[in-house]
DNA sequence: ATTCGTGGTCGAATCGATTCGATCGAATCG
DNA sequence: CGATTCGATCGAATCGATTCGACCACGAAT
């Protein structure tokens, strides 16, 4: 038997060679047209001709058209991209983060599109080689602005939540400033003066570029490259300009009790502490207990997001995380269909819980 | 400009035609093939000829090679599947899953593959459709029988986390039997007589089909189309053959509770609980306090994964999540290397924490 | 001076399906 | 009974790139 396998022996005796349409259009004598309706069923096709070619596809064990080749004859892959900036298990352990993705998954899953995770971690390589149709990037810090300008000579629609405006992109947008300046004002009812605050990550410090932590510099935050970091910092500037604060490396509970230990063992402890989200401002209250602070008596703790975290009552701004998915879905949907961009903006509500109460001194 | 513009004049007017390689070797004065090389520098080009190629492709406003064309005729598109039951924001919610997911993406992500992440909510229908080099299912229930074996037939590496064995199906599995037996033994060993479990989902209830919530029936248990929660059912029944349980929605906080509630307040109450998982176990816990009761001095509980859960020093049995993922991650690349099976298997560790005590009566 | 590489480039086949227009037979209509 | 239409099927072009073998010219070796 091996007389006349001189040609490729290798590939034809390891692989049996899948099967495609046209073998079974062979076997099924039909032609390959007539086994690719008999498929797709999208044109007339007798009972019999598409019995003849499924049962011909069975006998082959072909598994169905082979979807690279689809992609590429239709134009469409069925794939949309999510460009998350950090590490999976750093972005998943923030619950809005999930309810978004969870708001998107359920507006495109209907439409039978599947979601491609792309953390931003590598070079901007990975994000432009992928078959993707439409894009969303999630809390797109501005290095990612190369990659963009590619998905945009690509000519798919790009939804960018929660980013600074960019031409060409569809933006998804929350009243970070307007609300966060809303907590702001109620700290300020309740008499508050000495505000300090802790900020979600703002990117490297151009000073002294270590772990992403640190106190807030006027540098660092005019370096900023997070765009929904940096809007909640104005909010609070509008009612507070020159309040001190901490920036966290992420936007977990540890960073928040860093952050709050660092502020709240300080002899001009400030007596509330508006925080950027409500891991973060667990964190805080955590930190606060530990130093033997009660809040809201000693201390006043303003967080966002209205995440329910069990165990606390946070006085938080309550953010549509799950419509802001579903706004984004419906954003790649409308892309794809070739309609008008459709952008969504929504807003935060203050809801009042147990952290915050009057000064008291 | 009505009168030429009739042949294709929708077309040709609203979409400029993205350019392709063609018409950028055209413009450059080459070949398609030499393009090609100038890409992918896989090749020898001159650096004159590549310089030239790039130049046309600014001017063209080309993007790059189109990834559906390169996926079909490369045979790969760098995408690998990752099949899930739940909707996202359930099991995003279970830290496990997420320490699971980061593992997988540190060894593929590494490799230059992207994650596509499919819900397995709709029917067998979505994830045979998507150009996948490779698929993960995790947490398989058994009635992804006729999805697994649609890829089988295409010919993909399949790689199932924690699932009954399948030929063909490189398995990364877990000793959820053993461990839980293991811990059920300490349990004894504490002089533990009356025990009640408290699963995860089984998948619906045959006798009354309902919220996936209720009472464990021995119909139900027998019944049951989840391989892990059976699994550590048997470890439990191991020393505990009698043992009640009930059977949670989902491995939540508040599915716990709900369970705690339910077997805790019968006047036949248990002295330990076994809970298939941390978040279940810390249900429990609360329901316990809630209903008056120490943990442990009334009422034992045992936990599963070794999630740290703030608040709580759960007696439970550490998995090694990261780890099961990273082998996935590289089941996945020896797959598709061509190279042998790469199947793993791994060991979770009884850690004692404090609510875990001898029966007190 | 002839030959032997070899870097650089090109043609053409190929990946696997979709889809438009054409064809052909049969059934319907006038 | 001839013309028309409709349903079923087929051919061929197309999607956009990759890649193998061929080819050409030029410098080096004999």
């Amino acid at each position: 038997m091996g007389a006349r396998a001189t040609s490729k022996p290798v590939k034809a005796s390891t692989q049996p060679q899948r099967p495609n349409l046209a073998a079974v259009a062979a076997l099924a004598g039909v032609s390959a047209s007539t086994a690719s309706l008999a498929f797709s069923s999208a044109g007339p096709v007798s009972d019999a001709t598409r019995a003849k070619v499924l049962a011909a596809a069975a006998a082959l064990d072909y598994a169905g058209p082979d979807p690279r080749a689809q992609s590429l004859r239709r134009g469409r892959s069925g794939i949309v991209g999510v460009v998350i900036e950090d590490r999976l298990s750093e972005a998943f352990r923030d619950p809005m983060n999930i309810a978004m993705l969870d708001g998107i998954v359920e507006v495109t899953g209907a439409a039978g599109l599947a979601l491609l995770l792309i953390t931003d971690t590598g070079g901007a390589v990975d994000i432009a080689v992928a078959p993707m149709d439409a894009v969303v990037v999630i809390g797109c810090s501005t290095r990612l602005d190369q990659s963009v300008a590619t998905l945009r000579r690509r000519g798919i629609p790009i939804i960018a939540v929660e980013a600074a405006p960019m031409t060409g992109v569809v933006p998804i947008d929350l009243d970070n400033r307007e609300a966060t300046r809303l907590g702001a004002q109620h700290l300020d009812e309740l008499g508050h003066r000495q505000v300090a605050i802790v900020s979600l990550p703002l990117g490297p410090d151009p000073l002294e570029p270590g772990l992403g932590r640190g106190r807030l510099t006027a540098e660092w935050e005019a370096s900023s490259s997070a765009f929904t970091a940096t809007q909640r910092l104005l909010g609070a500037r509008d009612v507070y300009p020159d309040a001190k604060g901490f920036v966290a490396a992420g936007s977990l509970v540890e960073e928040g009790e860093v952050a709050g230990r660092e502020l709240l063992s300080r002899p001009d402890r400030p007596t509330a502490i508006i925080a950027q989200s409500d891991l973060l401002a667990v964190g805080v209250v955590r930190a606060a207990e530990a130093l033997g602070l009660l809040v809201p008596q000693d201390v006043s703790v303003l967080g966002f997001d209205g995440a329910r975290i069990d165990g606390y009552e946070l006085t938080t701004l309550v953010q549509p995380a799950v419509d802001k998915g579903r706004a984004a879905g419906r954003a790649i949907l409308a892309g794809l269909a070739g309609e008008p961009d459709l952008p969504a903006s929504f807003t935060s509500v203050l809801r009042i819980g147990n952290t915050t109460g009057p000064v008291h001194r």
